[in-house]
DNA sequence: ATGACTGAGCATCTCAGA
């Protein structure tokens, strides 16, 4: 099974983008994050013409995830397990495909808002961990790809790319990543790649990716007989030079 | 000294991203 991720930075922007890597990497299903636009708005045709079904959690300007898979799959939740009815932020999708469950995240940056911002980080992660734990205790066979908005150690960010109060290096972001693999989910790329930059992401700004400063924030977590199949977990860093980028790049997993 | 991101939206600035 072929599963992938990648925060696209505005679908609408990146349609052409996504046609052809589907094309070319032929994922049976990839997940995407900050599509930035409420499902109608979403060019479904143009990857049903791919092959592709796609299930949208949309939202208007910010956030927004999707999945589209070229097998057939059920929708589970749309919304993370445990979060207040009221949120509205379309951060995470979790369908059941290929004897598995299947869930995409796009996790709080936790930059912004404040303290009170960085809470609702924390409080998501703690969740998001309630849920794996729950689906682990079934011996459900487990892989949640995403967008987590954390660079899980200091191997995971060119020196100096981010200062040390950064939401996305503090320790207690870390921690409740860590928190995550200790439930027994592998992090793929990194089990795959155990030294070493994998960067998934750079920044727009300050010339990045010709300096390859970038950040590893883009992640594969799977269960352990997902795991023992693991054969090939890798950012696609090709994309990032293409004409009108994503900042972020696609991760691919294959597992026999 | 020079030049310094991108996207969305009740838009020509502000917010968010990371």
């Amino acid at each position: 099974m072929k599963l992938a991720t990648w925060n696209v930075n505005s679908i609408r922007q990146r349609e052409g983008h996504v046609a052809r890597w589907l094309e070319r990497a032929q994922p049976d299903v990839l997940f995407l994050q900050e599509i930035k636009c409420e499902a109608p708005a979403f060019p479904a045709a143009r990857f049903a013409a791919l092959g592709y079904t796609a299930e949208v959690v949309g939202q208007k300007a910010y956030n927004g995830v999707a999945v589209l898979s070229r097998v057939p799959f059920a929708v589970v939740h749309r919304a993370l397990p445990g979060l207040p009815a009221e949120d509205a932020q379309a951060r995470y999708v979790e369908v059941r495909a290929l004897g598995a469950t299947l869930i995409g995240i796009y996790l709080p940056n936790g930059n912004s808002g404040g303290e009170a911002g960085y809470a609702y980080k924390l409080a998501w992660m703690d969740l998001l961990r309630a849920r794996a734990a729950a689906l682990l205790a079934a011996d459900e066979p487990l892989a949640i790809l995403g967008d987590f908005n954390v660079c899980p150690t200091e191997a995971d960010l060119s020196p100096g790319a981010l200062p040390a109060t950064d939401a996305l290096v503090r320790p207690q972001s870390r921690a409740a990543f860590r928190s995550l693999l200790w439930l027994g989910l592998t992090d793929a790329v990194r089990a795959l790649h155990p030294g070493g930059p994998v960067w998934t992401f750079w920044d727009y700004q300050g010339a990045c990716w010709p300096r390859d400063i970038g950040l590893r924030i883009d992640h594969a977590l799977l269960s352990p007989t997902l795991a023992e199949r693991l054969t090939v977990a890798i950012p696609d860093r090709r994309e990032r030079g293409e004409d009108q980028p994503s900042d972020h790049v696609p991760v691919l997993v294959e597992i026999d």
